[in-house]
RNA sequence: GCCUCGGUAGUGCAGCGGCCUAGCACUGAGCCCUGUCGCGGCUUAAACCUGGGUUCAAAUCCCAGCCGAGGCGCCA
């Protein structure tokens, strides 16, 4: 009964000889006399053939089956006959003529279809997410984290890091994400939190003395969801003593190429590296895609003696006026640019404006406010040529920069798509050329984003909050600053960003207590807080913490990349919904009255 | 909390005031067919998210709700 081979695996080598596969049915021909059916495993499928002058109670059997019927089958494998070859399949030149036939269990009919090009609605996918599963390419993306995940243990073993468990049951928080909660039935009242991130116990685990460490660490935010942030991620969390950005930096390295290798994408080292500030200015993002060359300008000096006064008055508040020049975009539809303005204002920009180039001059309802010389001196800037389409967000510099950025890729999307369309008039002239998905993803620019503000200030409250968190290290040339500027602080923190995606972020950490009692007061912790929420980090330290640095890997989202997505539900298993509900098992679920009794709590929930 | 888009057979789409007795494809059921591989042929079953309203007439327009997706806020 035991299974010879697996329904990937069998070629003309096999030819003559006997084979058992086991698996799903993935459709069934039937012509009246010989009826072929197609058997699935996670390693392929296999086309076993019933012939009645060959088994005719085999065929008899085989007459009522139906799809995703649970099969074992044997028989003989050999050659298809000649023009019968499928190059589609990596089985395609030998079929199995089968002498039994065994139902395992028989199948409902699937409430979607177990095709990759047939994609049931999100909602769907997730109810039956078991047959969703069954997908060959959901197979492939469980596969590929898989070999990712093996990829990452070897590499940082072979380098010497430690694979450390972390608890799951924490405390809980008040800064950052929201935590998920755990109610103590034994510490009637009180509260664990699941983890967001195993950040403070691998610092602890540095002052331990296990220098180097690793863990692919399940991490959890009650926060609401997007395509690419589910309640629950996984995270390939490294901490290293006696080590600094550099280091850290070329661990990184090493890995991704590592983990790159997996899908044969070769990768060059080191990384482009990009301030933050740089990042801002240029892109209008500190996560930019650099596959699309747009860069932002600022034009702010030349227009600041025109009479235009939506960009005086944003001057006049300190702001800028930041340009892009959509090169070659001149033509772009009206209703197109309304998109664009629109775009612009959820990012929270005024408004959008934008001006033709011709004939060197600008083509616009805002030139009249722009005379020749101011005009000139923007195309300088802009680098524009006849042709080109300018726009431009009068604001304050990040949000001027942030929504000229979020401008910036949708143009580049629009370019993409007029790019794939003028592909597909050329291609269709020739003939059987048919594009190819993987194109899309040639590119592969990592880039390290450096040098973030330590600081941001609350708008409301104008007090400072720490930009990244409170435990990254200042840069060593701005440690004087705390006293004296703290806005101007830039910290040692770094982000690893891979075609528009933060991939990566990490820190350089904070050893000496002073350091940390400096960063607490900026924040308006006082000492009493500071103990109370992080005073067993802070003793920590002072039992001689060493200088240590680390980053935390978004392994999901790498591997939606690798895989081809940015959507990273498609390579977890069992991911939550846009409500962070579950529609399969329908969870989060109610407590019955003894559960809650016994965890001493009571519901105060208002319901329609 | 807010904004945008959507909800039509099992699945994916079309229809967007009367030509709707709601169309197409796949799927399902049945019959025919000995070389298919998205088999083919014939037959057949199966749907307008809920509740109000407008109208002579609503799948279609309006309102409220529910559900889903994308985004803003949020994500130290």
């Amino acid at each position: 009964m035991l299974r010879t081979h697996t329904c990937g695996e069998l070629t003309r080598k096999h030819i003559g000889k006997k084979a058992t596969l086991c698996g799903w049915i993935q459709s069934r021909r039937d012509h009246g006399g010989v009826i072929f059916v197609d058997i699935r495993d996670r390693y392929g499928l296999t086309q076993v053939v019933f012939d009645p002058s060959h088994n005719a109670a085999t065929h008899k059997r085989a007459e009522h089956v139906g799809r995703e019927w649970v099969l074992i089958v044997a028989g003989t494998v050999r050659s298809r006959r000649e023009g019968m070859i499928n190059p589609r399949l990596a089985t395609g030149e030998i079929e199995i003529i089968s002498d039994t036939i065994e139902i395992l269990n028989k199948a409902e009919t699937p409430p979607l279809e177990i095709e990759d090009d047939l994609i049931a609605s999100e909602d769907v996918r997730l109810k039956y997410r078991y047959l969703d599963l069954r997908r060959p390419i959901m197979q492939q993306r469980i596969l590929l984290k898989h070999n990712i995940m093996q990829a990452a243990r070897t590499f940082l073993s072979e380098n010497g890091f430690l694979e450390i468990e972390t608890p799951l049951l924490v405390k809980p928080t008040p800064e950052g994400a929201r935590d998920y909660v755990v109610p103590s039935r034994v510490n009637p009242g009180r509260f664990y939190a699941l983890p967001q991130s195993p950040q403070l116990y691998k610092q602890l685990l540095m002052i331990s003395g296990f220098d180097r460490y690793f863990q692919i660490a399940r991490c959890l935010r009650d926060e609401d969801l997007r395509q690419d942030r589910q309640p629950e991620f996984t995270q390939i969390d490294i901490e290293m003593s006696f080590a600094g950005q550099e280091d850290i930096f070329l661990v990184v390295e090493g890995l991704m190429k590592k983990i790159l290798a997996v899908a044969n994408i070769p990768i060059n080292t080191p990384f482009q590296r990009l301030t933050y500030a740089d990042a801002m200015n240029k892109y209008g993002s500190d996560k930019p895609d650099l596959r699309i060359g747009l860069e932002l300008c600022d034009v702010t000096s030349a227009v600041a003696n025109a009479e235009f006064s939506v960009f005086n008055t944003a001057i006049a508040k300190s702001g800028v006026v930041k340009c892009l020049n959509a090169t070659s975009c001149a033509s772009l539809p009206r209703n197109e640019i309304d998109e664009l303005i629109t775009l612009a204002k959820t990012h929270h920009a005024q408004g959008l404006a934008w001006a033709k180039v011709t004939k060197g001059t600008l083509e616009s309802s805002i030139a009249k406010y722009l005379d020749t010389t101011v005009q000139k001196a923007i195309i300088n800037i802009a680098k524009a040529n006849d042709g080109d389409l300018l726009l431009f967000v009068a604001d304050k510099p990040k949000i001027a920069c942030t929504a000229l950025g979020q401008v910036r890729l949708s143009i580049a999307q629009k370019m993409t798509k007029s790019q794939k369309k003028k592909e597909e008039k050329t291609e269709s002239s020739n003939t059987n050329t048919r594009s190819t998905k993987s194109a899309a993803q040639s590119e592969w620019a990592f880039a390290w984003i450096t040098d973030f503000p330590m600081f941001a200030r609350n708008e409301e409250t104008q007090s400072f909050e720490a930009e990244h968190h409170p435990f990254c290290m200042p840069k060593q040339e701005h440690i004087t600053l705390l006293d004296t500027a703290p806005e101007n602080v830039l910290a040692s923190t770094y982000d690893l960003v891979l075609n528009g995606m933060e991939l990566l972020s990490g820190s350089v950490r904070v050893h000496k207590p002073e350091i940390q009692k400096k960063i607490f007061s900026i924040i308006g912790l006082n000492e009493k807080e500071a103990e109370k929420k992080f005073g067993f980090l802070v003793d920590a330290y002072t039992f001689g913490g060493p200088p240590h640095c680390g980053v935390g890997i978004g392994l999901d989202r790498l591997v939606a990349l690798v895989a081809g997505t940015t959507d990273i539900r498609e390579v977890i298993a069992f991911p939550k919904n846009k409500a962070a509900q579950c529609p399969m098992d329908e969870s989060p679920a109610d407590l019955d009255s003894l559960q809650l009794k016994d965890l001493h709590i009571k519901l105060n929930v208002v319901r329609p």
